[in-house]
DNA sequence: TATTATACCTAGATAAACTATGTATTATGC
DNA sequence: GCATAATACATAGTTTATCTAGGTATAATA
């Protein structure tokens, strides 16, 4: 397995609360867009994707509601709910605290 | 699983050779070490150590040696080896691109 | 004497990510 | 016109890292 995915592991939740926290978007978009803002570093697969989204929509987090284009084909966007929102807090908090904690061994006082 | 290991998941091989690449140390010192560096934040188990240390020690990144304690009994150091430091040295590189990746998702310009 | 701390290890369960595939429409290049 | 790429959703099966839980053993402490 890469080096990048690996990283992503346990964070990718958290990416995807953060990013329908500042816009609904359908699957797709959400694969694109993270590769966009992070500029390359993160190229989500499909595999990975609709698991995730499906397993946050079951805890809540997330609501998806299918809208159809004007041409007539169906899009599944994802709003984040209420719950989602203090989720999302809660785990800023917590990258934080993660931070803070990888710092302190890879840059420890004296070095 | 509690929020604390899914951030852990794929960061632990660097956390251990970053600490190995400072001092040499055996397992379950490895895990006092950790917790105590990070003010308790990181709380290795057995199960995730051990396996991990085996696993980067096959890789040729770090090299286990029994000693005897002047009591007899046996206790395995491990240390980093010249292909764990080039690893270690990548590995703070890829550290930095994905902090940067995470930062531009959490905080996009213009939020 | 019982419990805790030290010190190593592994087997099996869990869960998240990947690979690979399937389906279907639209746009683009030759 | 036809092949390819992009768009857009989804799942089945594999891999892998972690956890839980257990095993073994000695030394220190209550």
């Amino acid at each position: 397995m890469g080096q990048r995915q690996e990283l992503i592991k346990g964070g990718s939740d958290s990416l995807l609360l953060c990013l329908l926290g500042q816009q609904s978007m359908y699957g797709y978009q959400i694969i694109k867009e993270l590769e966009r803002r992070s500029q390359g570093y993160f190229k989500f697969k499909e595999g990975t994707l609709y698991p995730a989204l499906h397993r946050l929509e079951k805890a809540g987090l997330i609501l998806g509601k299918w809208q159809l284009l004007t041409n007539g084909r169906p899009r599944r966007y994802y709003h984040i709910t209420a719950k989602g929102r203090s989720k999302l807090a809660v785990e800023r908090l917590q990258w934080q605290d993660f931070l803070k904690a990888m710092d302190l061994i890879f840059q420890p006082a004296g070095y």
